[in-house]
RNA sequence: GGUCUGGUAGUUCAGUUGGUUAGAAUACAUGCCUGUCACGCAUGGGGUCGCGGGUUCGAGUCCCGUCCAGACCGCCA
């Protein structure tokens, strides 16, 4: 038997029982007469005592030759210490130990296995296995699993069945790149692994299932960021003869539940906004509210005085940034610079200081009055010590440029509280955006989405006014889910088709299946899909969804553990039907 | 595809204006140590300064190229 406990459990209650713990060497303190080994499994850390005169001489000699992460096994008996250690659970006992068994040894880790390791980024991902040994990417995992189960708990409670969708798929021209997957057996064809598995959750739908929810690995080949993998997993949820206000309550219903178990938050109706105002009020269509900062359009006290930079502008908009007014104009300097840069492209950044003593200091004292710089005041509703930021331009770049700015700040100022959670929907997406590149409209959530019923109208004749029935779950600035109400109609689904450039015969070779589908009686239906990764991210209080990903890919797309991805060998190459690079090149 | 930052001991980093034998901490090894828990003390080993080229009497340091890593922009229906 290799343990009768594990290292978090021992206690007072097990003095003088004998035990058996199996783990790894976290850390030897040898002292000579005594020695003392931590040893650590997933549960926690229990102090060994090996000793001159209690300990056998053969185990006591074997004990000076354990290294860091062994694995080894230890019977003995409980006993207390000496002098306690108040700051780990099995701080009042040690077991002293009458045999010792070397499971495994191990080679000296390259980093160490420590909460505050000295590993760098590149080294634990290389040792993965070693980095999972420590408490902080431990915990993140199991608190992933705990998120997880969860959901599991309150969508099957609430009537959800889990069903598992294929992952070899058909590539689809809309949206990211898609991962492919040579076939051997049909030479020269391709599956895709699914981006989300939409239209399988739709003909789920079709075929009657109701309520369905999966927990589900998607695909995206498109470039990497801190917050962004290959694969990564879905919560992905389908509802039938439901309304958008069907599909809302019931997932602000899961969200409570995880915000309470989870978080221990008492369950709050969450905010709606459209998308429209979000966009006017936040720059953004995922708007951190956990603090203000809003934007106001100061177009009607600015313009029309003279200061021509603001004259000509589709939009002035300013945010008043509290109690900023004391910043040195080289803090305000480099506020400017960093709107300059070509991330953001900025052309410049009007200030105001709103002083304490009631008068106002701005870079743009030459072309506006106190007067003037008062009714920006009031208009941003600052407050005397307020510093209030204006940015003009071309409407939709000024508010993304404002909306960097503002996040910036508040990134500064410290207003972005990993312990605070301020969920909110946003709702009325547009159903199309328009992409200038290749001179049509792409769907803004996917082609399935549902326009609003009253606008459907405008599709001839306005197609880019259409709003959807489409809607983000956002939690502190992160868009954490994203849904709407699909289209169950096979004429409808064909006019989106069209409106999208598809030709008759494309729309039939791609989407023939739910066309067809769509003709034996598709019942009303809509859904949503949450990014299972981030939301445990931010629920974990981390910007970064790495470390609660147990194997992730680094920025380029590498799991550097495996060497994935890797060239694969001429005969697999001959079998799939594929050229291999060097054969090409000929 | 682009912008920025970085690459020096097993690891994390410092390394000035281009100038002697490239340092610190930690890890590791050996020895000492009668209650440690970030144990302590002493000693020791450990370097392709990412790689290639160039400038120079002389390059870790300057220049060009390249590879790798990270953050961001584009991209992510």
């Amino acid at each position: 038997m290799y343990r009768t406990h594990h290292c978090g459990e021992l206690s007072l209650e097990h003095l003088k029982s004998t035990i058996t713990l199996s783990g790894w060497v976290q850390k030897n303190r040898n002292k000579g007469f005594i020695i003392w080994t931590d040893l650590r499994d997933r549960y926690g850390i229990t102090q060994l005592v090996f000793d001159e005169e209690r300990t056998p001489k053969t185990v006591f000699e074997k004990a000076q030759t354990l290294g860091r992460e062994f694995v080894i096994k230890v019977k003995g008996r409980v006993i207390e210490r000496e002098s306690k250690n108040p700051n780990i659970a099995t701080g009042d006992i040690e077991v002293l130990v009458e045999e010792l068994t070397v499971l495994n040894q191990a080679k000296t880790p390259p980093f160490t296995i420590e909460d505050s390791t000295d590993g760098g980024e590149e080294l634990r991902m290389q040792y993965r296995y070693l980095d999972i040994r420590r408490n902080t990417v431990k915990e993140k995992l199991i608190f992933r699993s705990q998120v997880s189960m969860a959901v599991r708990n309150y969508l099957t409670q609430t009537g959800f069945i889990d069903v598992e969708t294929p992952y070899l798929i058909k590539s689809t021209p809309e949206g990211a790149r898609d991962f492919v997957v040579p076939s051997r057996m049909n030479e020269g064809q391709f599956y895709a692994l699914p981006q989300s598995p939409q239209t399988f959750k739709q003909l789920l739908m079709v075929g009657g299932m109701d309520k369905y929810f999966q927990i589900v690995k998607c695909f995206r080949d498109e470039d990497l960021r801190a917050d962004r993998q290959p694969e990564f997993t879905q919560i992905d949820c389908e509802m039938t003869f439901v309304e958008q206000e069907d599909v809302l309550n019931q997932f602000e219903g899961l969200t409570q539940h995880l915000l309470q178990t989870i978080k221990g938050i008492k369950p709050r109706p969450f905010p709606r906004i459209s998308y429209d105002q979000a966009m006017k009020t936040y720059g953004n269509d995922k708007p951190d509210i956990r603090f203000g900062m809003t934007f106001n359009e100061l177009n009607n006290v600015a313009q029309g005085k003279g200061f021509g930079v603001f004259d000509s502008q589709e939009l002035v908009v300013g945010i008043a940034v509290p109690e900023a007014a004391k910043m040195s104009r080289k803090e305000i300097d480099a506020l400017i610079d960093w709107v300059k840069r070509p991330q953001i492209g900025a052309k410049g950044l009007i200030w105001v200081k709103c002083n304490v003593d009631g008068s106002y200091k701005s870079s743009v004292d030459k072309f506006f009055t106190e007067e003037d710089l008062s009714g920006w005041a009031s208009c941003c509703s600052a407050k005397p010590g307020d510093l209030i930021l204006v940015l003009s331009g071309e409407t939709q770049t000024t508010r993304t440029q404002l909306s960097a700015l503002r996040m910036e700040l508040a990134e500064k100022l410290g207003l972005r509280n990993p312990e605070e959670f301020s969920p909110l929907w946003v709702t009325d997406f547009p159903l199309l955006e328009w992409d200038e590149e290749s001179k049509r409209y792409h769907a803004m959530h996917h082609p399935f989405t549902a326009p609003k019923p009253e606008q459907l109208n405008l599709l001839k004749t306005d197609p880019g006014s259409v709003k959807a029935n489409a809607y983000d779950l956002v939690l502190n600035g992160n868009e954490i889910g994203g849904g709407s109400i699909r289209i169950h109609d096979q004429l409808l689904q064909s006019q989106m088709f069209d409106l999208l450039g598809f030709s008759k015969e494309e729309a039939q070779a791609q989407f023939g299946f739910l066309l067809n589908a769509f003709q034996f009686g598709a019942p009303p239906h809509g859904g949503i899909a949450f990014g299972l990764d981030r939301l445990v991210a931010i629920l974990g209080g981390e910007e970064t969804i790495r470390d609660f990903i147990a194997f992730p890919k680094n920025n380029s797309g590498r799991d550097i553990m495996i060497d994935a991805p890797a060239a694969l060998d001429a005969s697999q190459l001959k079998e799939l039907a594929l050229q291999s690079r060097a054969t090409e090149k000929e």
